[in-house]
DNA sequence: TATGATACAATCAAAAACATTCAAATGTCA
DNA sequence: TGACATTTGAATGTTTTTGATTGTATCATA
């Protein structure tokens, strides 16, 4: 076979290609080079998002790494974000105006807000905060303009932020896809972030952000803002211990929820 | 078979999604790993919403997490709806910018649109657009802002104008409640009115409304524009009739929606 | 409703896979 | 050839995965 790492590796991606896994010891076996080369090729192809590394080998990438496809991505762990939806239901107060933008942490929280239905005003650009208030009495709900994005349910761009500018909120819940202490908040689409960016800026009170396990330390393409910018981080347990690793802002609140059941 | 987890829980997902349930023991038998592995598995899967864990195994999880469940309207006359609606979409040419408004008339145009999957441009303020289009590849939506009527499923008022005064297009697909010469189109809500009307003003080519027979002749409350202004209308073979026997101008074009079936 | 069979949760120890560091082998360019 | 970078593999300790064990919860059928 090919000597060369190159090769190697292309001959790593077609295998994962028709055969969805492949494993460490198996590669190594079959290209005659130890295990070590192969988790190092592994660790590179994973690096260049080609392939998705795990435990004992890797995977397919499910999905393209620049924009997730929406109804997988809003289902998973719906333990944990309707942990964190919660408690992010219970900072809001009635006669609260709030800014929440799309994602699927931030539709979580608009549910446990539905379901309170407390009198407040949520303004969103979440597609899916129509049939989930839809129940809602006490809710009046706001929507964005601009162009929509069947990937993200959301819209997004210079519309959405000509509205925005007409609106002042006394508390921002922003969900994100990467949340870092040095690159700050950022998302994988460019209108997204600028928008999420306009409903900070025209924010009067407390931005909260929402954001699991899977999202803390990671960077995406498009910054928002930066954790300075952030009063409240609200994650689960797992997040709750990335974060203690890190040097963040001493004004950000750290809240965990708990998945209580 | 694969010895690594995410191998395993791959091949279980494929046999869960062919089959419906599996069992621990059966899939412990054939991957050939001890039931305790398989248990670990599924709870894996399940805390990530991928499968739906029951007692001696997993099922497939038959309700997605998100759901719009809309209520689909309960449409009155909705033969005579599609028929208006798909001769609408007939008028509409490949790179067309469309105003269309909420009601379930207009729906019905989204929807016959939606099934043509023309590359157009479709602004509204209609909430259900959303789903009505979401397998529509080649129609870009952009959506009004503005504050949400749960009742008519759609955002209007000032907000909704705003964004409206920034977009030109060049046909407007006009729903109404009455339709009356000396009247105008009428719509029993203000804020709609408004907004239907900043719509037909920012409207360079042709205007055309649809309505059923049942709102020929009739006025609501609140006024939006004269007929002067409409120039096609589109109704059923008994609108027909009645607009025969009434003074329109004489630049309107009447569009008989033939309801085959 | 009681009861035996099965599935489960919790804990622990062994095995496998891993990260890390360092040195040897290989290839490249002057 | 010699200096340098790249690739590879060995050795170390750490983390993850796995299966055996125990006792508990749940199910099906009488």
């Amino acid at each position: 076979m090919s000597t060369i790492p190159a090769g190697r590796q292309q001959y790593i991606l077609s295998l994962i290609r028709s055969e969805g896994t492949v494993t460490v010891s198996q590669l190594a076996q079959e290209l005659e080079v130890s295990e070590l080369t192969i988790r190092r090729d592994l660790d590179q192809m994973a690096a260049r998002g080609l392939v998705e590394r795990t435990h004992g080998g890797a995977t397919e990438r499910r999905t393209l790494a620049v924009e997730p496809d929406y109804p997988q991505k809003a289902q998973e762990y719906p333990a944990e974000k309707a942990a964190i939806g919660k408690a992010v239901a219970a900072m809001v107060e009635a006669g609260d105006t709030l800014y929440i933008n799309s994602g699927s942490s931030t539709l979580a929280v608009i549910q446990a807000l539905a379901k309170l239905d407390k009198s407040i005003t949520i303004v969103t650009n979440n597609a899916d905060a129509f049939w989930a208030c839809k129940e809602s009495e006490n809710i009046r709900l706001i929507f964005c303009g601009g162009v929509y994005r069947q990937r993200s349910h959301s819209v997004s761009g210079s519309l959405a932020s000509l509205v925005i500018s007409q609106i002042n909120a006394n508390k921002a819940i922003i969900g994100v896809d990467g949340f870092s202490p040095s690159a700050g908040l950022t998302t994988p689409i460019l209108e997204e972030a600028e928008t999420t960016r306009a409903m900070i800026e025209q924010t009067v009170g407390s931005v909260i952000v929402v954001a699991a396990a899977n999202k803390i330390g990671v960077v995406s393409n498009f910054r928002t803002v930066g954790l300075e910018e952030v009063d409240v981080l609200v994650t689960d347990q797992d997040g709750g211990d990335i974060v203690n690793q890190m040097e963040i802002p001493k004004n950000l609140a750290i809240v965990i929820a708990a998945t209580t059941l």
